[in-house]
DNA sequence: ATAGGGTTAG
């Protein structure tokens, strides 16, 4: 590597730059020559000023750009996202010798890596024989960005054995590794080697590091490891508070999330939440339906100014929608200054899934009119919305002009729209045909999407056929078994229905029980039809038996087929009316005013039951109910729900 | 000597 301190090369006297007229005083000294035909300081500035290709010009005339000149030049063209530019700067480091130097590696390194080329990165650092940690830190970062977790784990092995020592960073971008691959489950381990590293080395006091931890046991659904990691962790900031917010948001404990955010970050630190912490608050607000507590969040948003950043904005449209205020998630939406495609997917989403299909079409048809390119998940809810709106004909249209227009490559939850709302349509064969034609390998949500069409039209042999797929493909996700035993208790095939129920208790894998929430007078109050210990359970059972005796003089028929037990049909219809969402709906009735409508979130999707029940109550108590079950919402009211019995 | 890291929207 050449020194930078080497002298510096003069020019002869005879190819002065036009610019620079020779002076009698320059030929006197050679160091005043060289100051004068120096470009670094105006390469520099030029960089400075963002006019990267007179900065490259003046390159091209200096002979000994300095370290500093060429990291300016590294991060200008980084900053034009300008490949070959990057690659002329680079060559011209090669070709001067300054590639080993180490500094510059690691910025060649971050260049490439922002521009999306990982194998010229790599490159750099195959090439450099004094690899700092910094050096090996920055390509770490490069292939996690890329999705390289791999390659990053066995790299870091390497490091270990080669005597280089990490350092805080290296901890970080390690960890982000593990949980940058497809390997899941193998890398679990791998995280936890390393949180043992992180200890051995003395580092479980340093907060990035430790919120790394957190996030990262978070990712792999490992609450009770990020919790543990939580608590010890002797400083916190809002970082890690809202790590661990989002962790409990994302793996399901909607409950911890609000009670760590309202219980104990607002009431015990003095730590302030900011826009990343609310939108993992907000979305446990939507996913419980909680909105009370969804809008004194709102409030808090407001008096905190958090109201004009934009994921937050979309986090409040969905959560308004989610809790089945539509006006209001509308509202929020309408005061967007600036709209970016997420809160257009958020408006659309929201009318999807309380089946107002063609609004959510309207809506996606304005996002593309006001110059905002739709997404890929643009498109999954739009086609979701078709689906619950039973639009085949434009759903399939979207699909096609997704492919043809917007030039992009269906996943496989497109695909499962397709084969939803064709196989609810009945149209079986077509939803079959589809999956026979993927250009991708059909995996569990689209073979899923095809047993849940054949459960609603009872069909035994496509539901044998796509549930042997699911059973290779997810031996251990239960609710697929049940499915099909719902399939052949329908049928009447008890036989069938045992065989299956025996092989589930075989593995050991059960149901995920049923559960449903309300919420009264800002509390949430849940219900499953197994807990003994409820203190409402007995008055809520005598009124359900009440009600269910008056209903059934009326006309009401319980919907017992969906009892997987072959039971007498009275020991049918008593499980049917302990089912959790009766429990709340009771519950409401007892505890809501007159006119104030009920509100109910469910964990799975509504029995025909509880459908039916529900809608009865609608029309004899003259109440209305909202019950948003695990896929869209139903809107009971006057004896008809918004979803026309087909969900 | 210098450089760089953690939480976020369907």
């Amino acid at each position: 590597m050449r020194s930078f301190l080497a002298p510096q090369t003069i020019k002869p006297p005879s190819s002065p730059t036009p610019s620079s007229p020779i002076s009698p005083l320059c030929c006197l000294s050679t160091s005043i020559l060289a100051a004068s035909t120096n470009k670094n300081h105006l390469i520099q500035s030029l960089c400075k000023r963002g006019n990267l290709q007179q900065a490259l010009q003046a390159l091209s005339q200096e002979p000994n750009p300095t370290q500093r000149t060429y990291e300016l030049l590294i991060l200008s063209c980084t900053d034009r996202n300008s490949l070959s530019d990057g690659v002329r700067v680079h060559r011209r480091i090669s070709d001067d010798g300054s590639d080993q130097d180490p500094f510059l590696a690691t910025k060649l390194i971050n260049m490439y890596s922002e521009m999306d080329s990982v194998e010229d990165a790599r490159k750099v650092f195959d090439e450099i024989r004094h690899r700092t940690i910094y050096v090996w830190n920055a390509l770490f970062r490069a292939l996690t960005l890329a999705g390289e977790g791999l390659e990053v784990l066995d790299l870091y092995r390497q490091m270990n054995m080669s005597g280089t020592q990490s350092d805080r960073f290296t901890y970080t971008f390690v960890l982000k590794a593990c949980v940058a691959s497809e390997e899941l489950v193998e890398l679990l381990n791998k995280g936890k080697e390393i949180h043992a590293h992180i200890l051995r080395h003395g580092f479980e006091t340093h907060v990035h590091i430790m919120t790394t931890l957190v996030d990262m046991y978070a990712k792999f659904g490992r609450v009770a490891h990020a919790a543990h990691v939580f608590d010890e962790m002797p400083v916190r900031n809002v970082v890690s508070w809202s790590a661990m917010i989002s962790c409990y948001a994302k793996n399901g404990k909607h409950f911890e999330a609000l009670e760590l955010f309202q219980e104990t970050m607002l009431a015990k630190t003095e730590s302030f939440p900011n826009s990343v912490t609310m939108v993992s608050v907000l979305q446990a607000c939507a996913a419980l339906a909680a909105l009370d507590q969804g809008k004194l969040v709102h409030g808090y948003i407001l008096r905190r100014g958090l109201d004009s950043i934009l994921p937050v904005i979309s986090s409040l449209v969905t959560m308004y929608g989610r809790c089945g205020k539509l006006e209001q998630g509308q509202r929020v939406f309408d005061q967007m200054k600036e709209r970016d495609v997420v809160a257009w997917n958020s408006l659309i989403s929201m009318y999807g899934v309380h089946g107002f299909g063609n609004k959510a079409i309207q809506v996606f048809e304005e996002m593309i009119n006001s110059g905002v390119n739709p997404s890929p998940i643009s498109f999954i809810s739009v086609l979701g919305a078709c689906s619950h709106a039973g639009l085949v004909e434009e759903g399939k249209m979207l699909f096609n002009s997704m492919v043809k227009d917007h030039g992009m490559y269906p996943t496989a939850e497109h695909y499962a729209c397709m084969v939803d709302f064709l196989g609810r349509a009945n149209r079986l064969d077509e939803a079959a045909k589809i999956i026979q034609e993927m250009r991708i390998e059909p995996g569990p949500l689209v073979w899923g999407a095809l047993l849940g069409s054949c459960r609603i039209h009872c069909n035994v042999d496509l539901a044998e056929r796509a549930s042997r797929r699911l059973f290779e493909l997810e031996p251990t996700n239960a609710g697929n078994y049940v499915l099909l035993a719902d399939i052949y208790a329908q049928a009447g095939m008890y036989r069938e229905v045992k065989r299956v129920k025996k092989f589930l208790k075989s593995r050991c894998l059960q149901k995920v029980p049923g559960r449903s929430w309300i919420e009264v007078k800002r509390k949430l109050h849940s219900f499953t039809s197994v807990d003994e210990f409820n203190p409402h359970k007995e008055q809520l059972h005598a009124l359900l038996f009440k009600l269910s005796s008056e209903m059934k003089e009326k006309g009401y028929v319980p919907q017992t087929d969906v009892v997987l037990y072959d039971l007498a049909d009275e020991d049918k219809e008593r499980i049917v009316l302990g089912h959790s969402e009766k429990l709340a709906v009771a519950f409401g009735l007892i505890n809501t005013s007159h006119g104030e409508p009920i509100r109910i979130t469910k964990n799975l999707r509504l029995c025909e039951d509880c459908h039916l029940f529900t809608k009865l109550i609608s029309k004899f108590a003259e109440k209305e109910i909202l019950v948003r079950d695990v896929n869209r919402y139903h809107h009971f009211q006057n004896g008809v729900c918004s979803c026309g019995d087909y969900w």
